[in-house]
DNA sequence: GTTTATGCAAATTCTTTGCAATACT
DNA sequence: AGTATTGCAAAGAATTTGCATAAAC
């Protein structure tokens, strides 16, 4: 099972409640954040640089990437911990023009793409713009 | 023929040095560019809020559109006025990982994808890291 | 006890706004 | 001439850095 607690140890971090609360939020709404939607949530109970701090060492490590936004803010979310096996580099996220929040769509995957001659794919992002079920 | 000039006489907007030497290294340079980029460019000839206000101007005409990027820096490229039927909203980049450039892959086409039940679809960026040619 | 993370202050960078002077049509 | 754009100064976000204190191991 994955727990806040389990991410932290088994990337070696310490455990402090600043990550572990920042995790939490990641777990329990299924969507990207950005550092101000996280400021907002632990309002008052850790400094604005310390989640700054804390969004970099997850990237770092692997726990969180960056999700694409076409808004200029920048937003983040848990990578997949269930198929770990190889990291699968392929992110499709869905944002709704109309909340604007941002979701991956784990269940959606890309047809292998062609590239040109020359070009050579590590990684994919798939960014769609349009209405969620919430606001359609 | 496209030049910098029939793209701001198309969009009504006034025809100034700014305007066509950022659209002009556009053209040249068929890469993503960040105002930073152009800010070098275009160095000491136009002030840094002129540059970003053109690139507003630009955006709300859809002369220029942004362009998704890993790494927290705005970028943007002119919207292709070859397939200007009707403005086809699926944008494909490149990043090289290497040389950092970002180019439009346009003859590259997203085949449709099937979003869950809800979800609808109005644009679609697709961003795919790797490396380019002249850097493999 | 040693190492690492946090909080606070302050520095940097990025972007926007107001207003008078200038350039475009 | 009338209107839109530019440059400059300044304000406001977003993000990073330094250092002493506090917390984790």
């Amino acid at each position: 099972m994955v727990t806040p607690r389990s991410i932290l140890k088994s990337h070696k971090l310490r455990i402090t409640d600043c990550r572990l609360d920042i995790i939490q939020e990641f777990l329990d709404r299924q969507v990207a954040l950005a550092h101000s939607d996280l400021e907002e949530k632990l309002q008052n109970q850790f400094d604005r640089v310390t989640i700054y701090r804390t969004l970099n060492t997850f990237l770092e490590q692997d726990i969180i990437h960056k999700v694409l936004d076409d808004s200029g803010a920048t937003k983040y979310a848990l990578c997949s911990f269930e198929d770990d096996h190889e990291h699968d580099h392929e992110h499709v996220h869905f944002k709704c023009e109309i909340c604007g929040e941002t979701t991956c769509l784990d269940e959606v995957h890309l047809p292998p793409i062609k590239l040109p001659q020359g070009y050579k794919k590590r990684d994919m992002s798939l960014l769609v713009l349009g209405t969620c079920p919430k606001c359609g």
